[in-house]
DNA sequence: TATTACGTGTTATTTTGTTGCATTAACCGT
DNA sequence: ACGGTTAATGCAACAAAATAACACGTAATA
């Protein structure tokens, strides 16, 4: 993704352009998969952990990042396709390889199914996280 | 739940009966929620934090709690209720309340729609958390 | 380019989770 | 009921993850 790419994308969420930002921008559309904080931690050394830290939460506060669920206790982060600042509408769901761990944004729009909840609860956003063998380990 | 219903589910799972795991999954009896270590830790400061850690593992390994995916960081827990010391079962979802917070384990057996995933791809298990208003914070 | 508001690095502190070891308690057979 | 074996507990120390405070530097705007 070309830099004036990124510097509209930071613009556009409304967070200031900085060489931290960009970096970690640019590098979730390099890998294209969820990352934690811990993976950040180890490819942005030059960077402090706090100012790490204060990237993922300004991004996910401005609609860049989302937070994915996942029962590992760190959080994952995964770059949102058309959050505004505002609202987040995440009708995709999320695949978590058993092999090698990667989560990802599979674009497939969610069929919401007949879920009848009990009486009085009342459905206003849903998450849904499958799990398996993702294309790539399936192939080796 | 009574004393001796207690002591034979922590015996159906092989577990020693101690009076930590009785409490522990006493609370979770009463509770009917899912619970995180936090909680658990405010709850029983007659034990040590090292014990309450263990018994949470302990009952995980043998199939009375499971961990329920959050983006919260800190894991939560939830009762099992037709798991064998092997394999789980969880047909289950898990709705939790934006108002309050509370994570529950909802009976309903979630029938899974006909996701298509993209080629190479398979699935083995799948998660679903609802997120929405549950029953009492829905009449208030 | 000067002002202002926000981002950053540093340090310190808090919270969360783990490990090793000595003591205690539960289980099981007799 | 007793005694031996094995597992659970508490304690202390440690390690890791996350947050807070503050001084300084830098991006945005006019």
């Amino acid at each position: 993704m070309k830099y004036s790419e990124l510097k509209q994308s930071l613009k556009n969420h409304k967070l200031r352009i900085t060489d931290c930002r960009m970096d970690v921008l640019n590098y979730f559309q390099q890998q294209n998969k969820a990352l934690s904080f811990r993976d950040l931690e180890d490819r942005f050394q030059e960077y402090d952990r706090v100012t790490l830290y204060r990237t993922l939460h300004s991004f996910e506060e401005n609609g860049l990042l989302h937070k994915i669920p996942g029962d590992s206790g760190s959080a994952v982060y995964g770059l949102c396709n058309d959050c505004g600042v505002e609202a987040h509408h995440h009708n995709h769901m999320h695949f978590k390889c058993d092999t090698c761990g990667t989560t990802e944004c599979i674009d497939v729009p969610v069929e919401i199914p007949a879920i009848s909840l009990p009486k009085n609860y009342k459905m206003t956003d849903m998450d849904v996280i499958v799990n398996g063998i993702c294309n790539h380990c399936n192939s080796n």
